[in-house]
DNA sequence: CTCTATAATCAAGATACTTGATTTTCGAGA
DNA sequence: TCTCGAAAATCAAGTATCTTGATTATAGAG
């Protein structure tokens, strides 16, 4: 029992992490439910929002789609104004997805307090604490990516 | 321009933590098709191994689903054997959804090797900066939970 | 002890998703 | 350079999932 109070810090670490991700999932459920779209379709706009450009693919693959319904999700998106398909000068087989410039102007109130509070709340922290941050999440995203990988191979053995 | 690696920083733990997200996200995507279930149930399935017990209400508002959806997933996950319904001793109306005991056995090889990992990647940090993750997360489940309340009250104004 | 609100369920109709085929382009190798 | 298998996006038909509105049962406020 020596070490059960680190023990008991880890443990809470990834409860945490877990409940932070449950968060903000609700969130955008609410950002979609203004913007009047569906959970799919509002959890891509957000991935589009963090990345900038985005691929069909990519955003079919975040969202758990086959390449049909990706199709069908930017058809909607598109057809309410919210994102644009450009041409992707990499590969002329693929597309680029963008934000509507008009419309985010629009969107942004609804993230206006949200990024207040998220200043708020990091600049308690010193450097040296937000680079403990930083480098929390840059090592578990490189995690989770090497469980796939895993997991991908595992055979469902027995 | 004085604080501006402070600034970037705080830029990147947000970043991060919404690429933690997308991470996860994605690993839950791929249990659920090893176990055989669609996103929004693998989605519920998570949550319910990460609470133990759950109500529908609960996962429903979660997965963004309504109460006809969310009966509808139940179904689905307890047909398959991976949950049961319970009474719940608080509040007749309502159930407690757990997952069957039986089946956690075999669900847990694969999450096994992600354990030793999260373990591992943990473990290389001091009991101080455990506690700034944890107070991190702590305080910005807090903050989501502001933030939801402030926007459902937000009018979708002009 | 009402009475309103909330929890879960169900059935019918609307929406979204999967599958398989198709078109276009990429990139590796002869 | 040219071929050819693979990958990106799209489409149409069939299936699965979701929403809506009604129903039943219970909780909790007054």
């Amino acid at each position: 029992m020596a070490d059960s109070k680190k023990d008991e810090l880890k443990q809470q670490v990834i409860i945490g992490a877990r409940e932070y991700g449950i968060g903000s999932v609700l969130f955008r459920h609410m950002v979609g439910e203004k913007l009047g779209v569906n959970v799919t379709d509002m959890e891509c706009l957000g991935l589009i929002f963090l990345k900038g450009l985005a691929t069909p693919s990519e955003l079919g693959r975040y969202a758990g789609l086959s390449s049909g319904a990706t199709t069908a999700m930017l058809d909607r998106l598109e057809k309410s104004g919210l994102i644009e398909r450009r041409p992707n000068p990499n590969d002329r087989r693929s597309t680029l997805i963008a934000i509507v410039q008009a419309r985010a102007a629009q969107i942004a109130p609804l993230f206006a307090s949200l990024r207040q509070a998220q200043d708020a709340l990091l600049s308690s922290y010193s450097e040296a604490e937000l680079e403990v941050l930083v480098d929390f999440f840059r090592r578990s995203v490189v995690m989770w990516e090497e469980e796939r990988e895993k997991l991908s191979k595992k055979q469902t053995e027995e």
